[in-house]
DNA sequence: AATGAATGAGAGTTCATTCAT
DNA sequence: AATGAATGAACTCTCATTCAT
């Protein structure tokens, strides 16, 4: 790939907005040159079919976010389970906000049949990248602060769906759309009552 | 559609299997006249395009929904909003071992990009069908039951979520297995346990 | 293949000149479909592939072969074995005569390194096919009338390739020519005095 | 063709191979330059196309067999024509065995349907040098050997036709192959006894 | 009502050839 | 001299859709 970094950005956003829109057999590689503006060979030149085209995001997609992103969340032993996921969710949803491409090839990828396209050696690391957030969250966790009545595991599991479900929320409401910077703001703040909801529902009672 | 009604099933199943399996786009005509043992011109003289045959499917599919399954989540008013919710997914999981085709179908068309093949007439059907059963959950709920610290909307949204990842945990387990009638028995049993987290979560913290 | 024979015919016939002409490999389906005057999809509609249209003409070909032309060849027990080879061989002309197109495929098949796009078992037939016609004439051969000096089974095999050296030398005449009728008759003579020679190489002096 | 000779004689091997494997339609000219270890530019310095490439390479050949084999065809003035044949056909055969990127370049070019890319130019000249021994051989022969009742250009004909047998049996054989010393030793004492049998064909017989 | 032959656009991929560097 | 990025036509094959029967 020793192309000039200008046209390689220009391939690849193109191809991630093809796959992340079409899935991985819909998805058009004489789209992909056009929206690129390269020739037809050019793509078969670099890399050598579609499948490998698909490999290589899924491989470039998955480096980057484990070197622009994961590392945002590590740290903060002792804080609370939930706190962290607070945090983790929020760094999430600003690089979506500024990799909207990436995330959506990545959501893409995860929820439909497309990941049964990559060799299983490319899926493990997808299957790693979905649990990483988690276990590596999990790892300092002050489990004393869970209710006794709930076991801390199915609790955790219980907060990752909440947090799961309003994520959805939110993504579906920002996707596609050039959302204003208020809307982002407002979000952030009924995000935050939302997560305190959360906490209620999980942490023990704290004693007034 | 004034054909017979046999030939009718037979198309209907062999297109449901069909999109359901492979999605909009991958779906092929000539798979489905095959499995449905008629001439490729059928189709396309009952349904004058792939298009009108997938709206076809799915209004005929929500028209069957709403016949068959949510009259069966009516009533039992003054009943618990999470009682309720739970009697609503038994009834749900037993319609999807029953009529694992159009469930199939259905989910095919929300999670994936399918939906956009629809007119927006048939896309807010769609939309509507999914918060059909909490709306019409809602009407008579016992509100008083929730606990005081958190709005009843939210409360409810944050139960919906709660048994969408418990269900989406069951439908990842159970799609395209041969599912043993013990590991469904063991289901219930564990969903039960769940719910009553979510009871315990949700609910005003009852008396000793 | 239901249908209808002239357009088959069309097809066949701009299919085995293809083969003929460019071998498996080089062959082009879209030349097939433009001297056919078909659309694109036709080819593929009664015939899956390529491979399967190729695997189509060889059987055909060879039944063809085998039921027209290699009925001829049978009989006349007791004659000698070139006189038998000239009866043979004179049939083969005719036939390449009457079908250039088919005859040419199979010395392409044959040559070429295109019989490996055969599967075993057809291949398997050509080979057959191949030593057919031999193996068929050997079976009454009267011996005694070969000289002493060189053994039966080397002085068949020469008289094939004097045979075969002779026909080359034909078609390579008469191959893709408009051949005007009196060069074939003057042909025939020329063949008669060759055969002479041959049994002179071959046979045993006959006594004065 | 300034270039360096060295880098010269890998680019002509490559391209030989690739020839004589592939044929001239399916040789690629990217994996001729892979073998060979040069740009992709350079090969269209040098020629100025795939034809050209082509053309240079059957000239090539033709001049390196012109100088280095048939010059050993000479002389012996006075032998018998098949005597002569015996002694050039050992020779091509060791020529074979020891240039088999040439001559299976050549037997791809001559049987296949590549000569038709050649300009007439050159094709007359593998015509030619297809006939040039004979023609060489011809020469000098004492056709007094010859038997009264053929004809001495037949029997010359003849001679060679028998001989092409022979020598493409054992070229299908070796083709390919490792073949063992034993083997090609084994070879020669069995082409001697052929070339007895056609000496007993073909000359006048000898008296006690 | 019903068939299936027929179409042509578009899919992924390969390739000889060109040209800026 | 030398490179390899870039092109676009051609390749085999698939598909929804049409229409004569």
């Amino acid at each position: 790939m020793g192309l000039q970094p200008e046209k390689q950005q220009t391939i690849l956003k193109a191809a991630f907005a093809e796959f992340a829109e079409h899935g991985y057999k819909n998805a058009s590689t004489n789209r992909i040159v056009e929206a690129a503006g390269i020739g037809k060979g050019m793509l078969f030149y670099y890399f050598n079919s579609k499948q490998e085209l698909f490999e290589f995001l899924a491989d470039y997609g998955m480096t980057f976010i484990s070197e622009h992103y994961l590392p945002q969340l590590s740290g903060d032993g002792g804080a609370g389970f939930i706190e962290t996921l607070q945090k983790a969710s929020r760094i999430k949803m600003e690089a979506y906000l500024k990799y909207p491409h990436l995330f959506n090839f990545f959501s893409a990828l995860m929820s439909e049949s497309n990941i049964k396209h990559l060799p299983d050696q490319l899926r493990r690391r997808v299957e790693d990248l979905q649990s990483l957030g988690t276990r590596r969250l999990v790892s300092n966790v002050d489990m004393s602060m869970f209710r006794e009545d709930i076991p801390p595991e199915a609790a955790m599991q219980y907060a990752q769906w909440l947090i799961d479900g309003y994520l959805k929320k939110i993504t579906d409401t920002f996707s596609g759309t050039n959302y204003a910077q208020d809307a982002v703001l407002a979000m952030w703040d009924d995000y935050d009552v939302f997560l305190e909801h959360v906490k209620a529902m999980l942490y023990v009672k704290k004693k007034g």
